[in-house]
DNA sequence: TAACATTATATCGTACACGATATAATCTAT
DNA sequence: ATAGATTATATCGTGTACGATATAATGTTA
């Protein structure tokens, strides 16, 4: 037996697995209001700032425009947003916000609270996550 | 604007994005070895221990059948597994690794080091290394 | 200014994820 | 022994991910 193959060495299985579990604890917390996972990504950058162009999107998120059109496509069919050819520049597809996307923030706002009680559990305290979160960008940076 | 809903203050989007990273890292190696990411994983929990029934490779990769089932159903029709019917349990499916998945073990036996090199940068020591895969685990099984 | 490269987005094909449901075998309690 | 519950796996539908390719608009350069 490789013993690096193990499975329980492996960081990215975790992460992988921390994932998938993260986006299903979402799931119950979204469904009210109509988003997926990656959707509420898209409505977080929108809500932050509006009127952006497909291209900012995608490297807000770090998603390229074969996973992002056709998620934005289904948020415009659910009438979140809508999408404009771009004015200055015909190339560019601009994302705005609709009277029904905006109203949406307010449903979501405790959204974060709900998810953080998740890993505030007696054995997870605030260091440990300040580390994580510190480590993730660090592992996030030498990826890109 | 909410403050909580911040991109940049969501661990969850940190953790999504490295695993989609991870996972885009793992590819190259992956590909001369004609697997996916997750087919890699199935392979790792054969090489650890052959003839498995899909539940237990259910439980250790914390996947239900209606992901596994498609993934082993690939993998046979590629030639690494087969899967046949259980004699005890009539219910149960054993998945078995071929000769030629039995030898794949070989060319990846040097994945893990090529991979962990990625995050073994100037900046990423390996006490945080450790931090972080122990705080994952604990978020793994508050979410679990 | 006409060819050529570049850029922004979209489309296509394959492979996950996962909730919901189906199916078939085993177990259990009459 | 048999109806009903449980268990193991499979199937289905929808929504991502992502490499590869297409398309159309903009820049660039001879």
């Amino acid at each position: 037996m490789h013993e690096q193959l193990k499975l329980g060495n492996q960081l990215c299985f975790r992460l992988y697995t921390a994932s998938r579990l993260i986006t299903q604890a979402y799931r119950p917390l979204l469904e009210p209001l109509g988003l997926t996972y990656p959707q509420y990504l898209v409505m977080m950058v929108l809500w932050e700032q509006d009127n952006q162009i497909v291209g900012d999107i995608c490297r807000r998120l770090m998603l390229d425009t074969n996973t992002l059109t056709p998620i934005l496509q289904r948020m415009e069919r659910e009438g979140l947003v809508v999408r404009t050819h771009g004015i200055t520049d015909g190339r560019q597809t601009l994302v705005s916000l609709t009277k029904k996307g905006k109203h949406l923030e307010e449903q979501a706002k405790d959204i974060p609270k709900c998810m953080s009680q998740n890993w505030h559990g007696e054995d997870m305290n605030m260091a440990q996550l300040t580390n994580m979160v510190e480590a993730i960008d660090k592992l996030i940076k030498e990826l890109k």
